[in-house]
This record gives structure tokens, sequence and C-alpha cells, in this order.
DNA sequence: GTAGCCTTGAAT
DNA sequence: ATTCAAGGCTAC
């Protein structure tokens, strides 16, 4: 579906951005850099055998790439609809089944064997449907050239990092501990609630609260370059006040620009990997999970005393009242954090409106993965439901993305993903350079390297598998954001038959992408 | 059907 | 002019 590719960014930069940049455009890892066959002694993602080069989207070997025609036969019967390129090939109209169960080991030797699984695993690395043409067209260069060469970046400081550490994939010990937190419990004074609506959620107290569409440009400084830790920013009738308790908007680096001297200089030590302190820094922008449970239940109930005229919201209103709610913590995370309040507030606006609901989503599901509990929904709010209950009130539309989200959790859940992985992630989403027009792609660029380097670098650090582990990583924002574009759609749909609340930030969002989009 | 090699052609 | 990831050809 999408026309245009990115526009590539090489070019000098301003002042403002000149230390930050100072890592990418002239460190050793440079994206211009690279060197032509980095990666190319990688193995091929879905069978092992050794790569020939990009195809569709990531790097894999000549026979899985030819494979393509063999996966769109597999591909077809979901696709009948589509026109042009599937139907010339209607006529090889071949279903594929597995004689198995679905999940046959697809290596060098075996790959023969099963299209279907073979297929599937083309699929689950990340080969891209997209980048098959569908006029046939041979030659030339197709959209994916610009994240071919962010890839390659990527692979090279990889291969440097491993380099400078001296350390081989299968020598590296786990150094630390996974640093799971289930010890921590958000009951509180609220009490659990299967379904919501049925039963009273909060003690009403305080004065209604009603508020008009507040525009997300009135939650962002005027100048971003001058937001204060303590700064209020008023719009409609609420007043946010940024109740950080984390040191990240006064910390020394961060005022006039993180320079990668300070927090990125040496990858590592020569003992092995070290702790990337730029993690630290991410995390330290974190907001406390008890603060921020007290806040937006603190939020809820002074919304609750407004209820009682027009009788309980439903169960669906009640949790796109916490979404919005969490969006507000969301905005107000990103406005005061690291990098993002560097950027001009029109550049701000564009990424928190691209990239939102990844955003909200990743939330949700990172507070299940840290301190949910099997089979329930932790809420923003410390209160749990059961997911069961939701699955029985719930649509085969809902129904089918909490299922997803499940899984996704549980990923993320085996791989004990801690909260400096969360952290990274969240920026990973939040400074995505393929946004369009942005004014300062270059720094965006630069600062979405330096987290995905202290990303891998922390994984280096934590796993003995790290190379695996960092893919998974990256594999689950992939699975993220497909969620959350069908979230948004769901919500989309529910907002067009007036079954959620309107007039809030959640929806303003909804509609700025769709506008932007 | 598989997979190694070939041709193509827009982007650089 | 070069690059390299598309699609094509064909021996097996």
């Amino acid at each position: 579906m999408e026309k245009v590719p990115p526009p590539q960014h090489e070019d000098e930069t301003s002042d403002a951005l000149t230390t930050a940049l100072h890592f990418t455009s002239t460190g050793p890892f440079s994206t211009m850099e690279y060197r032509h066959d980095v990666g190319l002694e990688e193995l091929c993602p879905v069978c092992g055998d050794k790569v020939s080069g990009y195809h569709y989207g990531l790097l894999t070997c000549e026979s899985c790439k030819i494979n393509r025609d063999a996966f769109f036969k597999w591909i077809l019967p979901f696709l009948q609809h589509s026109q042009g390129f599937f139907k010339r090939t209607v006529q090889n109209n071949k279903k594929y089944v597995c004689a198995e169960n679905q999940e046959c080991r697809i290596d060098k030797t075996q790959r023969k064997r099963c299209a279907f699984c073979r297929f599937q695993k083309c699929l689950h690395v990340g080969m891209r449907l997209e980048a098959v043409r569908a006029d046939r067209m041979r030659g030339g260069r197709n959209k994916f050239g610009p994240m071919y060469k962010r890839d390659r970046a990527l692979k090279q400081q990889r291969k440097a990092l491993i380099q400078a550490s001296g350390c081989r994939i299968e020598s590296s010990p786990p150094l630390v501990s996974s640093t799971h937190q289930r010890d921590l419990t958000f009951t509180g004074g609220l009490h659990p609630v299967p379904v919501l609506h049925s039963t009273p959620l909060f003690t009403a107290q305080n004065d209604h609260i009603s508020y008009q569409s507040p525009a997300l440009c009135s939650l962002l400084p005027f100048n971003s370059a001058g937001a204060t830790q303590n700064q209020s920013t008023s719009f409609s009738n609420w007043i946010i006040k940024s109740e950080h308790t984390n040191n990240c908007a006064s910390s020394p680096g961060s005022a006039a620009g993180i320079g990668s001297d300070e927090l990125y200089s040496r990858p590592f030590s020569p003992q092995g990997p070290r702790m990337p302190q730029l993690v630290m820094e991410l995390l330290r922008c974190d907001s406390d999970e008890l603060k921020l449970q007290n806040k937006i239940t603190a939020r809820l109930l002074q919304e609750q005393a407004g209820w009682e005229k027009q009788g309980n919201p439903s169960t669906l209103s009640l949790m796109c009242l916490m979404a919005d709610q969490t969006l507000f913590s969301i905005v107000e995370w990103a406005r005061t954090c690291i990098f993002f309040k560097q950027l001009k507030v029109s550049d701000q606006m564009k990424l928190l409106h691209s990239c939102w609901s990844e955003l909200l989503l990743l939330d949700i599901i990172s507070r299940q993965v840290l301190y949910g509990k099997e089979g329930r929904l932790l809420l923003v709010t410390g209160q749990e439901m059961e997911l069961s209950d939701i699955a029985s009130h719930a649509g085969p539309t809902l129904t089918s993305l909490v299922q997803r989200g499940q899984e996704l959790v549980e990923k993320l859940h085996i791989l004990k993903v801690d909260r400096q992985e969360f952290a990274c992630i969240k920026f990973l989403i939040l400074f995505n350079p393929d946004v369009k027009q942005l004014e300062d792609h270059p720094f965006i660029e630069s600062v979405q390297e330096q987290i995905e380097g202290a990303l891998l670098e922390y994984t280096l650090y934590t796993s003995s598998q790290f190379l695996g582990r960092f893919a998974h990583l990256l594999l689950c924002l992939s699975e993220l954001r497909s969620l959350s574009n069908l979230a948004e759609d769901y919500l989309y749909c529910k907002h067009l038959s007036s079954e959620v609340p309107c007039n809030n930030l959640l929806i303003e969002m909804l509609h700025a992408k769709r506008n932007w989009s």
C-alpha cells in the first residue's frame, strides 16, 4: 500500500544536532560506510543455509528467496479476492497442507519436506509480501532500500561490537540474572473486578470533570527545549502537572543533548560487554508504576462522579477512559524524556501521532509481562480482569486481538524481557525514522541507531544467546506494530458506532493519524 | 519442485 | 558506471 519510500537524509546537519549526530555521521559504523559484504557470512533465518543477499525484506539464501512462488501458492487461498499477480497464478492454485502438526523443523536438509511450514517460517522470520512485485517488473530498486541500508549498518555495528568484545556467541555467559519483578502487588485499596461494569469501580468523590477534545499540541510545551521538570501545561479543564520523579530531565547529559561521547563511546570493556549507560538513562525516564497507578486511579475517580447522571459506562468505555489516561501519561513521558524534548514540537507531534497506539499497547503488554499473572489482565489502575471473562463478553475481532496480545505477552515472558529492554523498545517505537516529513530526520535516525546499538549491547550483556534474543525482540516489535494497527481499526469502528466515549485524547489521536496518512 | 546462475533496471 | 535486489531461465 506504501507509495513513496521515505526520503534519504544524509546531508550535513544543523548545529543543534551536531553533537548527537556526531556518532552516526562520522563514527566508525556510519550508515554511509558499510561494506557490501556485511552480513553475507550469516545464515538464512529460514533454513540455515548461506545467505546470498537481501530478499523480500531480509537476508536469506537463494533457495528460500526463489521459493516465493510456492509461498504465493500457499497464500493464494487467503487472497482469492486480490487481483493482478494472484490472478495470473490462479491456474496453479495448489493448496499446501502440512502432513504433521504445522510445526515441521525447517533446515537446510529438510526444507523441501514441508512447503507449508517452510513458508510459514518465511513469514515468521519477516519476509515481506509487499516486496514481491505484482507487475513482475525486473531490476531496479524498491522502497526497502533504506531499510536494507539501516540493517546493514546495524549488522556492521553488531559485528564490530562482537570483535571489540573478543567474545564468541557460545561462550558469553549471562552476566545478570533476569530482573523480573513479580513481587509487587498493585491491588491496593481496589478490589479485582471480573467484569468492570457489574461493580462500581470507585467510590465517588469530588466534582465531575468534563473535558473537551484536548489537542495534542496543547500537551506539548511551546518550546520543547525549554521544558522543565515541574512545568504545568494546561488545556481545556485539565491541569497536567509533570510529576516525574526521575532525573532524566535534569541529568547533566540530557539538557543540551546527550553526546554519544558521554553515553556510548566505548562499546566494551576489555573483559567483555558492559552495561550500556544509555539504557540506564532511558530507564530513568520511565515513571514509577505505583505513582502512575495512583495518578490514573485518582483521575478516574474524579471521572466517576460524572457517570451517575448517565448510568454506568460499558466495560469497553471504561477501558477507553483508562487508555485515554494512559495516553496522557505517555505524552508526558515523551515530552520530558531524553532526545525527544530536543525536537521541534512539529516533529514531536508527527512522531507521537504515528506511534501512540504502539506505545499504548506496549504499555499494556509490558505491564502483563513484568507484573501480570497468567490468564488475567492487569490494568493500569492495579485491578485485574479474567481474560476468560473478556473473551466471553467480546466479539470475534476483540477476542482475536486479545488472543494475539496474549501470545505476544507469552513470547516476551519466555524471553524474560526486563524493564531496561522495554525502556529501549519504547524509544525505538517513538524514534521512528520512517515517519514522513520529519524536519529533523537525521537526528531521529541517529537516535534510533543509538538506541538499537544500546539495546544490542544490553542483550549482549545479559543474555548468552544474544543474537537470537536481539532478533526476537525486533520481531516482537513488528508484531506489536501490526497488533496496534488492528487495535486502531477496531477502535475506529467502535467510535463510528458511538460505542466509546468521544472528545478525548484517544479519539483525537485516532482521527489525527487517519487524516495524516 | 528446487536451486544455482543470469538478466534487468532504478537508485546511487 | 556501478550496485544489488528484483524476476527469469533451466539443469537437475
